[in-house]
DNA sequence: ATACATGCAAACACTTTGCAGCACA
DNA sequence: TGTGCTGCAAAGTGTTTGCATGTAT
């Protein structure tokens, strides 16, 4: 199980340099079909699970939304608005204390978190009211 | 859309009573389809969808699992394990200050927030040890 | 009476997987 | 050379939706 340097492999972690906004599988993959259309979307996933697993992007999960990645080292957290579905960028702080304020473990070893923040964006909450 | 008290949403919210193990919507269709064969798993989606616009439970959205429900007022976090993927409760308060915290919103308007601690149990830690 | 809710099946979005052939080390 | 990777299509999971019918108010 030795991971292999292979073209699709650079060309995914090249992408993510271009898209500098967190993107997700789906638009890595639109990114990278429009040079190599034989690309597969399969071959972009496993590529950004092995590069995961590397330690050399950074995967932020969203409930009921895509996942999105990132060259290593930009951790963020997001708002997701619940209306339109919209992921917006949170300028806060990465809470790594969080992690070690938690206790009564029973053997869990914790290795990240997951952060969203839920709410109505400003262009939904104007829609609402305008409806109002 | 004024909602309506159904045979079908009080099953729904007995079922929640039962399992007050926050459950996924698959169990709460499971418990109720023992005694209630009839009834879809479509309505058990839309009618927790509905009971929590009402605002009388609870979803916890955790990314990659199933959402999971719960009576409302227990509201808690929640332990994945990324092998498994299984899911432990947190002892830890709810963190209502970090809502208040965040700036910077741009007209958003938070209505919750999702956390959930990734890391790996210990059965699949122990596992992992005996592998090696 | 008339919205709203139901059951069913099909569709949905996101992601993983089985397979036969290909290519990196 | 051999194992790991690819492209493709199909499957998988969790959830929503279109439709004809049923039912609470």
């Amino acid at each position: 199980m030795k991971p292999r340097m292979t073209i699709q492999k650079t060309l995914v972690l090249e992408a993510l340099n271009d898209l500098d906004n967190h993107p997700t599988a789906l638009e890595v993959y639109q990114h990278i079909v429009k040079k190599y259309p034989t690309i597969s979307q399969a071959t972009v996933y496993r590529n950004l699970n092995c590069l995961v697993a590397e330690n050399k992007i950074l995967k932020i999960e969203i409930p009921n939304s895509a996942a999105r990645y990132d060259i290593k080292n930009v951790n963020h957290y997001h708002l997701k608005c619940d209306v339109c579905g919209k992921i917006f960028d949170l300028e806060m702080d990465y809470f790594t204390e969080l992690e070690t304020k938690i206790t009564n473990l029973k053997g869990f070893k914790i290795t990240g978190h997951s952060l969203v923040i839920n709410g109505i964006c400003s262009t939904c909450d104007k829609k609402y009211k305008e409806e109002n």
